[in-house]
DNA sequence: TCAAGTTCATAACATTGTTATAGACCGGGC
DNA sequence: GCCCGGTCTATAACAATGTTATGAACTTGA
């Protein structure tokens, strides 16, 4: 059984999905994910946690056009579904304010 | 082989034992956690995570002094390392603040 | 219809997060 | 001294999350 929380990575590829909107299928979930964080992501790694928070409500998929214009196999896009994943977000993001606030200055700079 | 970026709970037990300071070990670090974050944290959790981090160099630690004043086995005190926590805990921030950039009116209030 | 490119999909595995359980240690009453 | 209850450490088993390896579906274009 899932835990409700979100995971680290799980909370990435949600606000990932949410900065990409309508574009947002496995392979640029990964490359833009890597591209603002210096985190390399597999695409496979992408669609797994894709697909997992599917399975819990959090996104909703659909299979691309049948006939694109271009090869390769269909995509599948994923948008949020906002009643269960802004909730979440909203809770990690608390948290993590809460953690840090006050700490800031120790790291030094950057 | 452990990864080098922090896990979730990682980089908040961080986080706590760096804003207790002196008074970190494994009671209270999991009761700030769950203060700060109305996330429950168990002793147990926070020793288990405590002891990773130390394995990795992140923290190390100290058994208290061994005639205490009160009753109860020795506490193990954390105090962070700061070459090596703090440079994975500004990575994490970074990475953070880049994917929240630009998204945080989209979760509405609170 | 075949070759090549793109993406989905599954399954096995590694790491992280969590709980259950037990035992070490200490003070205080008696 | 010896049990009692409380505090905290410690281990080990388990559950969830994160990651990689591998392969096959699908499409285009020659």
């Amino acid at each position: 059984m899932p835990r409700s929380r979100l995971g680290e990575l799980e909370e990435q590829i949600l606000l990932t999905v949410l900065r990409l909107g309508g574009e947002s299928y496995a392979v640029p979930v990964a490359r833009e994910l890597g591209r603002l964080t210096a985190r390399e992501v597999s695409p496979a790694t992408a669609y797994m946690v894709l697909r997992r928070l599917e399975g819990r409500g959090l996104l909703v998929s659909s299979v691309g056009t049948p006939a694109p214009e271009r090869g390769g196999r269909p995509r599948r896009f994923y948008r949020v579904v906002d009643e269960q994943a802004l909730p979440a977000l909203r809770e990690s993001r608390n948290a993590m304010l809460a953690l840090w606030d006050g700490l800031e200055a120790r790291l030094g700079p950057s």
